[in-house]
DNA sequence: TTCGTCATGTAATGGGTTACATGATTAC
DNA sequence: GTAATCATGTAACCCATTACATGACGAA
């Protein structure tokens, strides 16, 4: 999840971790960002793998020393593991957090895994609102009206969000 | 999380983990449904601490003695730390996971405790949308397009919790 | 007799968080 | 000189999950 983000965002260009993080919090949402505890030892990590290294040389160590900041790039192997993450998204692409993932580098995705993604996204919705409906059913009559409003709640929110991909997929079919 | 939706489920009538479990799935929805790894985990805790106690006498180990299964009832102490629950939300009630907690056990909580709880999450998710927007501002311009697509739907979809919300407030004070 | 479901549990793992610790740089 | 922000990192913990293991019961 959070390696293919980070893989993602030192595509487009190398960062340090501090900056990083800022750039993540723009793409997930400011409300969930990512912790340094999560996000170093993430780099060190992705690092021992090969899939990142440091840009060692510091241009100018002349007067503004500041704290060493270590700047990250993808090398060729990091490259190829994200090019094999958007090109074959796992049975899990379906998931919140994996499907958010996909979509916010769609732009180095192409067309055809574009539409297949939604498309797998928009199927699992509807499974999905399949079963709450199918719960909601049996235990309507016997819950109180709150727990009746969480639910139907929880259905029309899976609802919009299938109506928004199929505008998606709408836009994605007419180039 | 999990030991409140418990206890307040318990408190309606004693149950075996089991059959817990699928009143569990009922109430937060099928689809994120609480795995046996965490269930009776989680009830053994429960009664270390003397919240919950085992409904000891099987009342006839006749013919049908089955799988013996631990039908488990909420003690006073537990009793007393639901109420609390319900009584104080903490601040971390207006988190999603927590709020929906509260929200399943609306039907035993005071009139002006619901109507705060429903305030205290509006507030939270106006803020979340001053920052959704605020980001959004920042990031717009360089974003590709579906990046942004993916913040408006974010922006999208606290709105609509938002106006859900105010319905809700709308009901209660109307009683 | 085998399959589905009821029923309880453990061990390993996952994917993060919070709190803490350190220190350098910048702006007032 | 002091506060805010930049910058990196560790350790302890949290709250669950998955995979595994066990076993009894009812129905086909």
């Amino acid at each position: 999840m959070l390696e293919f983000a980070i893989l993602g965002l030192l595509l487009e260009s190398p960062l340090h971790g501090y900056e990083l993080r800022k750039r993540l919090t723009g793409v997930l949402g400011p409300f969930r960002a990512i912790s340094y505890g999560s996000l170093y030892p993430a780099l060190r990590d992705l690092q021992a793998r090969g899939l990142i290294a440091e840009t060692s040389p510091k241009p100018m160590p002349t007067v503004t020393t500041k704290r060493a900041r270590i700047v990250y790039e993808v090398t060729p192997a990091g490259t190829e593991r994200f090019t094999s993450f958007v090109a074959n998204p796992g049975p899990e692409a379906w998931e919140d957090e994996r499907f958010a993932a996909h979509l916010a580098f769609f732009a180095s995705t192409p067309t055809e895994m574009r539409v297949r993604i939604l498309e797998g996204r928009r199927a699992r919705l509807q499974e999905r609102m399949a079963m709450l409906r199918e719960s909601f059913r049996h235990t309507s009559e016997r819950l109180d009206p709150y727990a009746t409003q969480l639910q139907e709640h929880g259905i029309d929110r899976v609802e919009s969000e299938v109506r928004w991909l199929e505008e998606l997929i709408a836009a994605e079919r007419s180039h």
